[in-house]
Formats: C-alpha cells, sequence, structure tokens
DNA sequence: GCATGATCATGC
DNA sequence: GCATGATCATGC
C-alpha cells in the first residue's frame, strides 16, 4: 500500500480492503461516517447520494466513464436507494442502473462477455433508506455486501438482453421497452425525453437506454439479503477459534463501556432494542441479518442488566403462550421446553456507584437438565389452570424456584381466548430473578 | 426492595 | 397488526 493509499483508509487496488473499509457503513450516515458538516451538503438530486459516497467517503472523483470505480480491485460501486411499502416491507425505491447502451457496440457482443456483464460480474452495493424529509448525508445505510447475479438469475437475465439486443440487431432500437423483459430492462436515460441517438440498422434516431436491474427485481434481491444469516467475521489468527473464544475476543475491547457509549460509537438510537442492536454491530454484522454461527448452534442473544447487587434489573422473559397449546401439550412437546433447549448468549451489563449500565461480560448459558423438572412443574401447574379455565390464575415466582407466569400484552385489553372461560391478558414465561442471578454468577464464577 | 401486573416502543 | 424485547408502576 502506498503512502496515499493508507491515507485513503483502504487499498484501491483489492477488492478485500475496498469492501472492509466499506461495510463500515453499515448502519451508519455518511455525515457520521465522514464527520462533514452542513457545509459539504450537495444539492439534492438525483444520483446526489452515489455521489456523496465516492467523493467524501472514498474519495474517489465521481466518474461517469464506462470504467470501472475500482479499476486496480475490478469492483463497480453501486448504491441504491430503499423505501418502506404500504405494508411496512423495504423496498427498492427505483431500478438500479448498471450502465449506458452503446447501439453500436452492444450489436457485435455476446451475453458472457458484454460490457453490461463485465460491469455487472463485481459489485459493491450500497443501499440505503430513502427520506424524503432528510438530506442525502443523513440517509441511513441499511446494508453493504459484494454482490453479483445469482447462479439461478442468469439464464433470465440472458434471455432480458438477448430479448433488447436483437431489436437493435433488427434495426428497432426505438421500439424497446421496460415491458419487453423481466429482470433486466433497457430503461431510457437521458436528460429530457426528446433526446434521440443513432441506432446501427435504421436510419430511425433512438431514445437513448441504460441496462438496469427492474426495482422488483432488486426488491428481491434486497429481500434476500436481509433475511441471509452472514458469519462473523474473522481475522486469519482468529480461524481456528471456538465460538465461545470469538466472541470473548469480539466484546472484550468493550467490556466497562456504558450503555451510552456503546450506543455512540455504532450510532444506535436509545431504542429498547439497543442491545440487541449493539451486539451484532460488536460482532461486526448488520442489524438486519442472522448470525449465521448462532443460527446453527440455537444461540439467542440476550441481555441481562445487573443491579449493583447482583440482582438481575428485570426477569428474563419468553414468547406469550397461546392458552390452547398450553392446555393441549405436554411439557416434552412444548415451545417452552424448545426454549429451554436453547443456548444464551447473555450480554451483562452491571451497574456502578453512579447508576450507569456498563458492559461487564458475556457468557453461554443453557438452563442445567436438573432444573428442567422445575421449569416442567410450572409449565404443568399453569396448564392446569388453563385447564379448570382459569388462565388469569399465574404462577407465581415464590411458588417455583426456576420460573413463574406474568402478562405479556400490549396492555390489559391485550387478551387471548383460553379453552375454558374468557379470554385472558396474554402471558408467557419468566425466569426468575434470583435463579438467573445465582446462574450467572455460577457460569460467570464470581 | 420485591413481586406482579401493566405498558411501551419498535420492527416486520 | 402483532410479536417481541424491555421497562414501568404499584402495593405490600
Amino acid at each position: 500500500m502506498s503512502v496515499d493509499d493508507s491515507r485513503l483508509g483502504y487499498n484501491p487496488k483489492s477488492a478485500e480492503s475496498i469492501f472492509e473499509y466499506a461495510r463500515r457503513l453499515r448502519g451508519r450516515t455518511l455525515r457520521e461516517a465522514t464527520g462533514l458538516g452542513e457545509l459539504a451538503d450537495p444539492h439534492i438530486r438525483r444520483g446526489a447520494f452515489g455521489s456523496a459516497v465516492e467523493e467524501f467517503y472514498f474519495r474517489i472523483k465521481p466518474n461517469s466513464s464506462p470504467r470501472m470505480d475500482f479499476d486496480g480491485a475490478g469492483l463497480e460501486l453501486k448504491t441504491t436507494p430503499l423505501k418502506f411499502g404500504p405494508k411496512g416491507k423495504l423496498l427498492a425505491k427505483e431500478r438500479l442502473v448498471i450502465t449506458m447502451i452503446s447501439y453500436e457496440d452492444v450489436v457485435n457482443e455476446d451475453f458472457e462477455h458484454s460490457h453490461f456483464m463485465e460491469k455487472a460480474r463485481n459489485i459493491l452495493l450500497i443501499s440505503y433508506l430513502y427520506d424524503s424529509s432528510k438530506k442525502p448525508l443523513d440517509y441511513e445505510i441499511k446494508s453493504v455486501v459484494r454482490w453479483s447475479i445469482p447462479e439461478e438469475d442468469l439464464p433470465q437475465i440472458k434471455h432480458d438482453w438477448e430479448t433488447v439486443v436483437s431489436k437493435v440487431r433488427a434495426g428497432h432500437a426505438e421500439d424497446i421497452s421496460g415491458g419487453d423483459t423481466l429482470y433486466l430492462e433497457a430503461c431510457t436515460k437521458a436528460r429530457d425525453s426528446s433526446v434521440r441517438t443513432a441506432q446501427p440498422f435504421s436510419e430511425v434516431p433512438a431514445k437513448p437506454r441504460a441496462w438496469a436491474f427492474k426495482a422488483s427485481y432488486m426488491t428481491e434481491v434486497q429481500r434476500k439479503m436481509v433475511d441471509s444469516s452472514e458469519r462473523i467475521p474473522r481475522s486469519e489468527n482468529e480461524k481456528e477459534f471456538d465460538l465461545l473464544t470469538l466472541l470473548a475476543e469480539r466484546f472484550s475491547p468493550y467490556f466497562g463501556m456504558t450503555e451510552q457509549e456503546l450506543a455512540r460509537r455504532f450510532a444506535i438510537s436509545g431504542s429498547k432494542d439497543r442491545c440487541a442492536r449493539i451486539t451484532k454491530r460488536i460482532l461486526g454484522l448488520g442489524d438486519k441479518s442472522k448470525v449465521e454461527e448462532f443460527e446453527k448452534a440455537d444461540i439467542v442473544p440476550k441481555t441481562v442488566r445487573l443491579r449493583k447487587s447482583g440482582r438481575p434489573k428485570e426477569a428474563m422473559s419468553f414468547p406469550a403462550f397461546d392458552y390452547f397449546e398450553l392446555s393441549e401439550k405436554s411439557f416434552e412437546s412444548s415451545s417452552f421446553l424448545e426454549c429451554l433447549l436453547r443456548k444464551y448468549l447473555l450480554v451483562v451489563y452491571r451497574e456502578d456507584e453512579k447508576d450507569t449500565y456498563r458492559l461487564k461480560d458475556i457468557c453461554l448459558w443453557q438452563m442445567p437438565e436438573k432444573d428442567l423438572p422445575e421449569a416442567r412443574r410450572c409449565y404443568e401447574q399453569m396448564q392446569e389452570n388453563v385447564r379448570h379455565g382459569r388462565g388469569d390464575v399465574s404462577v407465581h415466582s415464590t411458588e417455583n424456584r426456576c420460573c413463574h407466569v406474568r402478562p405479556h400484552a400490549r396492555n390489559s385489553s391485550d387478551v387471548r381466548p383460553q379453552p375454558f372461560g374468557p379470554p385472558v391478558v396474554k402471558k408467557c414465561f419468566w425466569l426468575n430473578k434470583g435463579y438467573l442471578q445465582n446462574e450467572i454468577s455460577r457460569v460467570l464464577g464470581s
């Protein structure tokens, strides 16, 4: 890496290095990532965000030439806006434009070696949440991934490409329409709709067009990325670490920090799920993605906040139960037992003298087998209540060493039906504070 | 200070 | 609109 490159913060010749550097944008805004002030705000126009990423974050001059953005690394930088749809689902706001179509050149290309494929083969895709009330520097960056056309989509994309190209070859570029194709389209791209350009096999001028993935296609691409799981990134010397060692390595630099410090560090707002988000960010993952290792080992991260006394501030809840299911299913086949057989990554915060909570430790916890009969007793006791039409009666923490039953609802009118008797407020099983405390000190040995 | 009922806030 | 994680509020 040359002196100049190190000042950039990444090596522009290495796709790996560019990617690592780009990943730091996840969950942040450009303003946070660059420290730019109000003066730097670009004019709000199409492409303002993309240009700002190139200019202010990667510090490359915006280019519209058909060369690669990162020529040395063979990487094409693309930014794409997302928005919330009517049902609150994330959608691609627009098509993703890849490159202008040269009618002159495209007729001599074959798909595999086309200019389009050259551009689409290796994309660094940065997705951001468009918000009309914000300036581009303040858009939230949702994901940063290296993307190329999935194998299974290639036949359709190739078909789309050939549909368009055959029209040009037939001398009918002026007849091309977005409706001709499914995933890939030739979309119009000009300063205004009156612009026309020449085509090779006809005197009729045609609208200038660009290759673009349709918005619907990008929505699906996006959805897959969001749902897909990610492995926790490991450096070379961490490759052989077992999971807990790796987790300890990741978390330990943050031990002692307050929640506020962590939230600021990772640009996370003070919402109630901030701890879960902090956990993902400490692991170096986007907050949308599942953690592949956690999925594989059935590990669920949970935050535990300990008072100065060492007693948990709150009991630990499980999902609200269905009264019918509870009444019918045995403990052995219950979803409650399923929860208890899971492993939990307990992220432990502890209150200090100044009443602020600081990240203290992490541990993997699973209910010891010897405690399962006690949990079973709680389950069956509640089951009996429900079978007698008394879902309203809970199993109290004074009645069971490990767990109890308590409401878990929006409010007292947020009820669920029970097999006998009137609907009752939603409830769930909780781990007792005292039990949690004992377990945590047993595992952490403190 | 604790147990328990009640509710909030957010993402999907 | 609901599930979920998280916390508040009240009475003892």
